[in-house]
DNA sequence: GGCTGATTCGGGAATAATTCCCTATGCCTA
DNA sequence: TAGGCATAGGGAATTATTCCCGAATCAGCC
């Protein structure tokens, strides 16, 4: 048995990888074996150091981080993985452990807590943040999820949401689609409401992530 | 002449704090003060504490990195505040230039650049990473400013404009900025007329495009 | 057939947002 | 030191939004 936990660490900004190194290296039982500053990177370093514990984030430049998370679990099924992401969107976390992450922490998150979680993980355990596991508990509940909801809306509704999105006004969807204001005005509140969301322009970034325009 | 450089670190993840702290003390001529996790506190701390240098975040909750440098610098004209970014779009670096910031690095550097871009906003140099520089110097030769109607938007006006292109409506961007309602209210129809836009869902593709979002 | 439920379409009325116009202060700068 | 611009907000008219409601329409199904 190992005398050490071994980590990898993956992360595109260097300034960040270095300061996460020197706080885990303050706890003698971890050891900082291997750095990559993207995902297929961290693939290939993963084959060939072999860590305990893979400490991800997830928004980096290429193949990105839940991507790689797949790619690691798909060659090793054992791989203990922990997604260190800026993201306190529940969203996040949901995608993260699908693709087979281990645990999930964000940022903004106390020091020790790192240390924490790649403790855990290490010990072949789950670790979620707790403010996101509640969270997301309560999205379970309550059924709020805004791309999840897009799926709820009606053959009429989406195409309403589509021009809003795209930037139209509730007029000048009336408009185009041969209806009453009233009609698209009332749609329009229905949408939002349906989607949780409160505003066009989250229309427009939820229909952006979606894929549901080209640009 | 004191013989350290004291050096206020401004970032709303408590991690990353802890990071570049450890970062900056191995170097025996730097000394972290004082650390704060939002702008309103930022403010408040350097007043208190006075330091060489302030490594200011620029994303963050509340009144953002953008107006603190802009408050810090209202009431001591001499402060020397490094922007420290992880958006590697010129227009950032521009906003934090204008803004009072005496530097600009993004999080994708190297650790030494960070070390060194505080040596030198505290000799009272400028810093700019070379890559922004040079960006930053082909757009202005150029003149290819695809983001030609953001450049006339005014410092709080862009500042506006993040956040309803983020989705916030002028009521929630009121109180995140301490401002009356109808002040964003009429900042809110001032931005769309100047960028030829008539919904929120428009300036949110306008952000995206520009890259000033990175999701 | 007739029943049920969802979808589509819109009116009315109260409430809230938007817009346009105007004022005032501070800060550069020519 | 006057003019311009950025910032901040009030007033009032106009629009938009929202919530509640009713009425077609259509599909599926005992």
């Amino acid at each position: 048995m190992n005398p050490k936990i071994t980590v990898m660490l993956v992360d595109d900004h260097a300034v960040v990888r270095a300061g996460y190194r020197l706080l885990l290296s303050q706890f003698n039982r971890i050891e900082v074996v291997c750095e990559a500053e993207r995902g297929e990177e961290a693939c290939q370093y993963y084959a060939e150091s072999n860590p305990d514990v893979v400490v991800m984030d997830l928004s980096m430049p290429g193949i990105g981080g839940l991507t790689a998370i797949r790619r690691i679990r798909a060659r090793d099924p054992e791989a203990r993985i922990l997604a260190f992401s800026i993201h306190d969107e529940p969203v996040y976390a949901e995608r993260a452990l699908e693709a087979g992450a281990s645990g999930y922490i964000t940022k903004s998150c106390a020091p020790e807590i790192l240390v924490e979680a790649v403790l855990a993980v290490a010990r072949n355990e789950h670790y979620i943040e707790r403010e996101i596991a509640q969270r997301l508990a309560m999205q379970k509940i309550s059924g709020h999820d805004a791309a999840a909801n897009l799926q709820t809306l009606s053959a009429r509704e989406f195409d309403v949401f589509c021009l809003l999105a795209r930037g139209r006004t509730p007029r000048e969807i009336a408009e185009e689609l041969r209806l009453s204001y009233k009609t698209t005005a009332n749609y329009s509140t229905l949408i939002k409401s349906k989607l949780g969301v409160n505003t066009s322009a989250e229309m427009a970034r939820l229909a952006l992530q979606q894929g549901i325009f080209k640009d």
